[in-house]
DNA sequence: AGCATCATGTTCATTCATGCACAGGTCAGC
DNA sequence: GCTGACCTGTGCATGAATGAACATGATGCT
């Protein structure tokens, strides 16, 4: 594996997406980053990209690499830093991923992350594209629920997120609130479509609530909550996130057998790096803020 | 940072200790070489390496980049492997480092292991050049005494290594076998010349032989052996080590008290890669061998 | 439907990195 | 003290990697 100008150059190629955006990245011409992957390609004997019109997609090859390359790159720009001086400064791009539902909760913390470390550039990732990041798309995962137990993970127990369940004012206003499990045959709930889901409040669920008084399933955490905010019935939300919509009502709070546990999880490759070591020790000193 | 060649090159550069030998090692001109370094050297504002008649020798910033380089070729290595569909295959340099005084039960392991992996070069460094192992220059270093607990290095509990009271039998015909503690001051024993040492049998020294009776101190562990095999009296060396010497009689047997504790102590960077872990599982699984 | 935009991919001229040859220096051994 | 074998260091010719220009295809907007 000679020519390490030319993982480089596929690293950009598959972080960016493009031959294009990769070359002004790199500031060379397009025809020397498809030279290049071409070159590295046919020494590896793999392929590296899905060529297509819009750009080239990374093959399980292609990530491969760039999980690599993007450790190496963070650590050469981190001993860059510390061999002129500057060992302590936090600068650079950092990919951070979670679950859509705590964006609310996160979303602030990166925001004064970037204001504290203005050489920072941020990226984070949402939704559909987390199967990704089990190819060390990012820096930082942000995971919910059981501890992940992926070996090369550093994991790291964040905060409990509270968890507390929610309902429309307009369905308040025709079904009122529960007076207890009782009266839960009574009313209507949201809830995931996995009957077998390890999420607490899922389990409490299944214990106190009638199979037929769930009138709304969904598997995506986004949908449950649209369906909520939509009057379907009550449904279990982060807490702040349901705080924070003037539509909704708090039909009970939180309560410590919801709480679901937050997971920070790193590759090793990128955990000992200062920028992500700033980031994690930046969310973990405000932990505390947002409740939970 | 940008140009990961030139990174390449220094790093060739600083392993091997000469401009014409990385040439040779990267296939181009020495020319080639002396340009790169400049450039880096350039860019960084720091001077990589210490230059003199007989070659480069790496300044601290040098032994900096060395680890990373080092790291950063064998992640390398290991991923053109996985790419290349040999994921298994264990190949490339393997660079070793321990105490002296382990060096009879360690080389043989070394040896086996080499014979079970052709592909492998290993590369055992002893003695005085230990110190220049913090800074990345081993993969793997077998550590005695308390466990080394330095950020970024992985410590994995190896065995115990026997120690045993050897004495050269030209000493043992002159005055005979201790018949117990008690005869200890009519003896002259060899130890070592730090007084507070926390090795377990100085501690037993200390306890048991009287301070007159030490007639021989000295501070490396090579020196005490050799003044044991030169008849200056009873010392401790390593158990098969002393067997070894058809020279010296075993005055008193292997103690449970006595034994020293050996650590595996790799780099985080290193210990994932195919390569080291292979070996650490050689190691661990010939652990019996030897006696320990 | 048609145009504008953005992407990849190939050909040809050029430039910059490389290789070569030689100078200068140091160390080891006879 | 001298010779030989290393090593680093520099000016100059060459060639390989690069950049520019152009062709081509897909997508999105009007």
């Amino acid at each position: 594996m000679d020519n390490w100008d030319e993982i480089r150059t596929a690293f950009q190629v598959a972080r960016i997406g493009t031959v294009s955006g990769a070359a002004e990245h790199l500031g060379v011409h397009h025809a020397t980053v498809i030279r290049h992957i071409d070159a590295l390609e046919r020494r590896l004997g793999v392929k590296l990209f899905q060529r297509h019109a819009r750009g080239y997609t990374p093959t399980e090859a292609g990530l491969d690499l760039l999980q690599v390359a993007r450790a190496t790159d963070d650590q050469f720009n981190q001993l860059a830093a510390k061999l002129k001086g500057r060992g302590t400064e936090v600068a650079g791009e950092i990919v951070v991923t979670s679950l859509a539902s705590i964006v609310p909760w996160v979303v602030p913390a990166l925001a004064a992350f970037q204001r504290a470390h203005p050489g920072v550039i941020l990226r984070y990732l949402t939704g559909e594209r987390l199967f990704r990041l089990e190819y060390g798309e990012a820096h930082l995962a942000i995971r919910a629920g059981s501890a992940p137990e992926e070996p090369d993970n550093v994991v790291q127990h964040f905060r409990n997120v509270e968890i507390a369940a929610f309902a429309n004012k307009d369905y308040v206003a025709e079904h009122g609130i529960p007076t207890g499990p009782e009266d839960h045959e009574r009313h209507r709930f949201v809830a995931g479509d996995d009957p077998d889901s390890r999420a607490p409040f899922e389990k409490w669920l299944r214990a106190n609530v009638p199979a037929e008084a769930i009138t709304f399933r969904a598997s995506d955490t986004e949908a449950t909550n649209a369906a909520v905010r939509a009057g379907a019935g009550i449904g279990f939300m982060v807490a702040p996130e349901g705080r924070a919509d003037p539509s909704l009502v708090e039909i009970y709070g939180p309560r410590a057998e919801w709480s679901a546990p937050l997971w920070l999880v790193t590759h090793v490759d990128l955990h000992r790096t200062t920028k992500v070591q700033a980031l994690l020790r930046f969310l973990k000193r405000h932990r505390q803020e947002g409740g939970g």
